[in-house]
DNA sequence: TCGTGTGAACGATTTCACAGCC
DNA sequence: GGCTGTGAAATCGTTCACACGA
């Protein structure tokens, strides 16, 4: 009574468990596929792919026996099928409305931005509360009031790119309106409803990171080496 | 019994193994310190950082015992000591110079981040190679061509928000100036040396691993729910 | 022979549970 | 009594190594 499978027709095999980690690589290997099939690949092994993305073959081949793709033993898999299955895998062979919340330098850029009109996405509607910033166009669209939110359909996915400081209350907001994930760029742990999706992507977080490993590195490395 | 902590000298702190995982949390426990003292606080329980950052109160209490940070027992930890010793840990007590190279819509994004000029981060170099940008002035800075990046002093940490063609190009004149590590917002797999960090963010992939729950919802849940 | 698919070993991280101290 | 610090257990993820099929 653990997950429920909708096991059923063959189509469709969904076997175990799927690590996160393994999510995050897909669109890697979806990347690297797609340029090895601009490049006129028809196959490739495990053992490449690896090479490419910088990680374990056997990682590469458990990730994918997860969605029960499979290549063929002694060839590898085939690229256009491969990138196919990843691509439904991922939810990339649909449509995915998106709304960005926050029309500052940092939504301005995630409007305009490739990945945000790209794997099915696309950018549905533009927020912001700053009358000087209400009305204006990005991106071929006209900024609206965060109060109009409700005036589309819900966004499959809503992108948080407000302040820190009104981030809850923009969540708040999104979550009022039906939108079912969001991707948090403010730093402020939110509070949402168990069925609303949550991602943050705090790029300080990435900074001080690197800082720590630079600050150790001073420590355990320099002396190491003379 | 290996309670020593560097109270005061700061180089004795060299405890055990630590985590990413943990490293990754430090800054979140910093932020909501920080919001604290502002707030008044001036003890903090491992039970209540826990409930704010909404992760279990084990791994907040594990995680400090990793810098021989320690707090009082029956009591919690002083406020203001914690965050200073997670500051001297990510190494925020000192001055990061960074370099952006690209500066597109996302460069100018993040010149302008309070991230990039907070927790000892300043912006020290923009860089780009376009005719149209170089010259002009972003953040109060100049934006110069990047074959001139070996003129400054190298930055501690080089940001890649070039396009994903000219990334590695991009990542080779970094490493040659001299830089350590590399923050890379390009869809690529970077080649540097071992000595160089490098930590990618694919602002692309955040949306692709929700675009994968809300596809799974779809199958699970929905059906689930009626 | 080659390369996938996978059980099993390993390693990393989280959580439990409680001893020890204030 | 309350809360930290931490071994030990549980969980999660990675890598090894090899059987198996094309």
């Amino acid at each position: 009574m653990n997950a429920r499978h909708a096991t059923g027709n063959g189509r469709d095999v969904r076997p175990r468990r799927v690590p996160e980690a393994t999510i995050v690589r897909l669109p890697l290997y979806q990347r690297i596929l797609w340029e090895m099939l601009q490049a006129g690949a028809t196959t490739v092994s495990s053992e490449e792919l690896a090479a490419r993305a910088k990680v374990n073959a056997a990682k590469v081949r458990k990730d994918f026996s997860l969605f029960g793709s499979f290549g063929t033993r002694g060839t590898g898999y085939d690229a256009a099928f491969l990138a196919a299955q990843i691509d439904r895998t991922l939810g990339s062979d649909r449509e995915w409305p998106i709304a960005i919340v926050g029309i500052g330098n940092l939504g301005r850029a995630l409007a305009n931005s490739d990945g945000f009109s790209s794997h099915g996405f696309y950018v549905a509607g533009l927020y912001d509360v700053a009358p000087s910033v209400v009305g204006s166009r990005v991106h071929g669209l006209t900024v609206r009031h965060l109060d109009s939110l409700g005036d589309a359909p819900p966004a499959a996915i809503g992108v948080i790119a407000a302040p820190a400081t009104s981030a809850q209350a923009v969540a708040d907001a999104l979550v009022a309106a039906g939108v079912l994930s969001i991707l948090n760029f403010a730093p402020r742990v939110l509070s949402v409803p168990p069925s609303v999706l949550v991602r943050d992507v705090d790029l300080s977080v990435e900074l001080q990171v690197l800082s720590f490993f630079l600050t150790r590195r001073e420590i355990d490395v320099a002396p190491a080496r003379g």
